[in-house]
DNA sequence: CAGTGAGCGAGCTTCCGCTTGACTT
């Protein structure tokens, strides 16, 4: 008799198909294979556990061929993705299953690995358990929230701001981000400053400095706010004169980043490449397919040792030893986010020995692949080495002291590989100096700019900052962030002008009416203190339903309140 | 008598998260 495995994704079926052998047929589910039916009324406040779902049509072409093999099998392994969603996929197919009775014949267990290699493959098909109930109640809990405040809020809005379409406990937070910049943005008033550079010279060398103190206080970038002031400033400037104090020199270190997880790799493409997180996402399935690249949907920037050794290998043969993170487990990367689930690697490439430049791939594929090499790659380098300079440069009377500041690549390290990109277009404070500067050197100023600057009001959101920011806040999951970012602009909440998100009018209605009438779930930690009751569930110190009473009791009073509004 | 406009009723929309794939930029 043949073991039947189920996991989520067809690509992932085939690997596995090719580890396990002939004693095993792996079918894919394709994500969800039932959802809550997409209607009012499909759970009733109250009767929680009394839900109506509704088969997709994917979901019954998969579970017709799941159901069909296993019965010509002993034992069905449900591989799903070890996070909350792949165990109540798990559950759900059980379910299913169960109720056209095909189980009763049949050996049923749950499986779960981190990473798709042989080892780790082989080592979950003995080591097996049974479905956590209480991870999906956790999931029943998640699932029911959002349905219920989705579909309760949605109808009043439309009844109340015409034109309105939808809000959640996701999209309407991340419009709410994008509303409050432009808030912050519309009272903003620019300050004038001014700063003051010079550059010194001495036999052909030029130092570029800027003020640093004067009269003995420190002057902080917006401290000159007048012309007059940079103006009196320049006049004793120019009176005075000027030599070198001390030159300080110190080595720094900077580390890589870590490798690619959905929401960096959005971002950095967005920077680099100038691709939307959608069009992003498409390539990388599309990599992923090919078997070019590992699962673009995960929130770990772990790598597997299997991976890194292969990562270290190329490093050597490509640079040698010294351009190798010393110690020979490699550099180890932990999860900024507590929500974090961590079902997948992080992303990088399946094969590293296929270098970016030597591959048949072309177009956006290439460039998303180089990135996703590059980075992976110098993840695992050694850090790169710098000398930091700074040139102290008092006035005689050391009344007015001008500081230069600049570093030097002593050793490139990761760098020869990967540099992250930047937000903003900010010019880098540090110049280039020149080498041997000595103490008591005589300077002349050369040339003396007074700048005029105002300070800028903060940026609107482009797609990379404000998926940054949700997933900060713990809101939104790796597959949803680029449908997040579809669904504000398809209804017409905000739209992209120069990649910044604008928000409409129509939008900021819909966030004031959310702040006023239902603020507690509209606030930003509200996913997070929903997800540390889905622990509690999960560890069995709390029932699921409980969390949903106690959730309904608060809410429903505020859907009476804007019920019982005249016009 | 023809054209206009007020008023009414019926029917529709919606969440988040897991997968692709068909379609358009």
């Amino acid at each position: 008799m043949k073991n039947l495995v189920i996991v989520e994704s067809p690509a992932k079926a085939k690997t596995i198909e090719g580890y396990l052998g002939e004693s095993y047929n792996v079918i894919a589910s394709y994500g969800h294979v039932r959802d809550l039916e997409n209607k009012t009324g499909s759970v009733l406040p109250g009767k929680w556990s009394e839900i109506k779902w509704a088969i997709s049509e994917r979901g019954k072409t998969q579970l017709n061929q799941i159901s069909t093999l296993a019965k010509e099998s002993g034992r069905l392994i449900l591989a799903t993705d070890p996070d909350r969603e792949g165990e109540a996929i798990a559950w759900h197919i059980c379910e299913l299953l169960k109720k056209e009775g095909i189980l009763d014949s049949l050996e049923v267990c749950r499986a779960v690995f981190n990473s798709i290699t042989r080892s780790a493959v082989a080592e979950a098909m003995e080591n097996t358990r049974e479905i956590n109930k209480e991870k999906v109640q956790a999931y029943l809990a998640r699932r029911v929230l959002d349905y219920v405040v989705g579909f309760n809020i949605s109808p009043l809005l439309w009844r109340r701001l015409p034109g309105a379409k939808s809000a959640g406990r996701v999209q309407s937070v991340a419009l709410k981000l994008i509303c409050e910049r432009e808030d912050k943005r519309d009272i903003f008033e620019p300050q004038e400053y001014w700063s003051i550079e010079a550059a010194f010279i001495k036999e052909e060398k030029k130092i570029k400095a800027k003020i640093n103190s004067l009269d003995g206080t420190k002057l902080k970038k917006f401290d000159i706010k007048r012309e007059k002031e940079a103006e009196i400033i320049i006049e004793r400037i120019k009176k005075s004169s000027f030599s070198i104090s001390e030159v300080n020199k110190k080595p720094i270190k900077r580390n890589p980043r870590p490798p690619f997880i959905t929401s960096t790799l959005q971002q950095e493409a967005a920077r680099k490449l100038r691709f939307s997180a959608d069009r992003t996402m498409q390539v990388a399935q599309s990599l992923y397919e090919k078997a070019c690249i590992t699962y673009m949907r995960t929130d770990s920037p772990v790598i597997s040792n299997e991976g890194i050794s292969l990562i270290r290998d190329v490093i050597v043969r490509k640079f040698n030893d010294k351009y190798l993170y010393k110690d020979p487990l490699g550099r180890i990367y932990k999860s900024k986010s507590k929500q974090a689930q961590e079902a997948h690697e992080a992303i990088r490439p399946t094969d590293v020995n296929k270098y970016p430049d030597e591959n048949s791939l072309s177009g956006d594929e290439k460039e998303l692949y180089a990135l996703i090499w590059n980075r992976a790659v110098s993840s695992q380098m050694a850090s790169a080495d710098l000398t930091q300079t700074e040139i102290i440069i008092p006035s005689q009377d050391k009344n007015i002291i001008f500081k230069a500041t600049g570093s030097q690549i002593v050793f490139k390290g990761f760098l020869e590989v990967y540099e992250e990109g930047n937000d903003t277009e900010e010019e880098s404070e540090e110049t280039r100096l020149p080498t041997n500067i000595n103490v008591n050197d005589e300077l002349q100023i050369e040339t003396l700019f007074p700048e005029q600057h105002f300070t800028k009001p903060p940026a609107r959101y482009t797609e990379a900052s404000l998926i940054r920011d949700l997933e900060e806040k713990g809101i939104g999951r790796p597959s949803t962030y680029a449908s997040i970012m579809k669904s504000i602009k398809r209804r017409e909440y905000a739209s992209l002008e120069n990649k910044q998100f604008l928000p409409a009018n129509r939008g900021r209605v819909v966030v004031s009416f959310l702040d006023n009438y239902f603020a507690e779930y509209f606030k930003y930690e509200f996913t997070a203190e929903m997800e540390e009751s889905l622990d509690l569930i999960a560890r069995g110190d709390l029932i699921w339903t409980s969390l949903l009473d106690k959730f309904w009791t608060g809410f429903e009073p505020n859907i009476g309140n804007v019920e019982g509004l005249s016009n």
